[in-house]
DNA sequence: TGTTAATTGACAGTATACTCACGATCTAGG
DNA sequence: CCTAGATCGTGAGTATACTGTCAATTAACA
């Protein structure tokens, strides 16, 4: 007997796929940061941790990782190539020695100011093949979608949690 | 003079910005795929290349990389990994000594017919919070933006290119 | 109080995803 | 025919992005 043949699998079905089209959208996102930042020397998730350590000065890596929802393994990588350009530096914390506390240098924070609108441009370049009306209704299923299937993700965004601790803990 | 302040940045902002939407629709996309396929030891990028091989047996590595806009140096180590694992076979292209062709085994083939409707069901369960309307509204618009905005990433996709030369070479 | 449980940062291991560069090979132009 | 340029696969190097595990430390509880 003949075994079974494979359904009748088009390339078109995988380029209509919602994971290719993540795959290929955040692939597009990187390209276009990237280019528009080449002058910075910064990555895309060393923006967000800038962003998120000046937004919650003194935070550690792994209320770090859960404001931008990023894994802390690979965290520790990222915040050692930020000291290593001398944009944060590490303070251990006084009332928990395993703790170390996140901060910008001047350095880091003179970037961020620079950075901030070519990233904005960068932003925008990403929807502007949309009409406008097309941007917002995209934007708004997207971060429908995104708070929706939050759980499902290994590392669920915990923006909340993680300011209730630090306050807790500062 | 004290040095201008940054602007008054809130992660709500970065929240709402494309480029950390689209990489975390990426993360949720990988992780709700993993979860469902963890029976098959295949990863997304794995069962693209298992797809594309299928529809195009006997295509290169370079061809390959462009059907499924994937990065030809990172190719390399995923076909070494399907290899590895049996569902694929490379062999020399008798009219051109630098390439090596690809095609299923029969154990791809199998596995590509048990892990289809896994898949499928992996991809439902991405979109699956939101309503019917928006999924196909979301969907819509992603193929048009994607499309769109095809040749700012690095790896464009040229599916029709590598067609035609496959035919051309075969 | 004393032992268990949880947390923190670090490390090893795997898999994308990109850069640039290199040798082998093929193709085109002269 | 023969050299210049293009192409193929490969490798090194960097940066995510995840899985584990581990020791040190802290917190919780019997």
């Amino acid at each position: 007997m003949p075994s079974k043949p494979l359904p009748p699998i088009t390339m078109d079905a995988v380029y209509a796929a919602p994971g290719y089209l993540f795959r290929r959208m955040q692939q597009i996102a990187v390209s276009i940061f990237m280019e528009e930042c080449k002058a910075f020397d910064l990555t895309p998730v060393q923006y967000a941790a800038l962003i998120a350590i000046h937004t919650h000065p003194g935070i550690d890596a792994t209320r770090l990782s859960a404001v931008i929802a990023f894994d802390r393994s690979t965290l520790g990588s990222v915040i050692e190539r930020l000291q290593a350009k001398d944009y944060i530096e590490r303070k251990p914390a006084p009332e928990d020695k395993r703790i170390k506390l996140l901060y910008l240098t001047k350095s880091g924070a003179a970037i961020l100011r620079e950075i901030i609108p070519v990233v904005e441009r960068a932003q925008a370049r990403m929807l502007e093949p949309l009409k406008p009306a097309d941007r917002k209704a995209l934007m708004g299923l997207l971060v429908q979608l995104v708070d929706l299937n939050n759980e499902a993700s290994r590392v669920p965004l915990r923006a909340e949690d993680a300011l209730e601790r630090l306050g807790k803990a500062g």
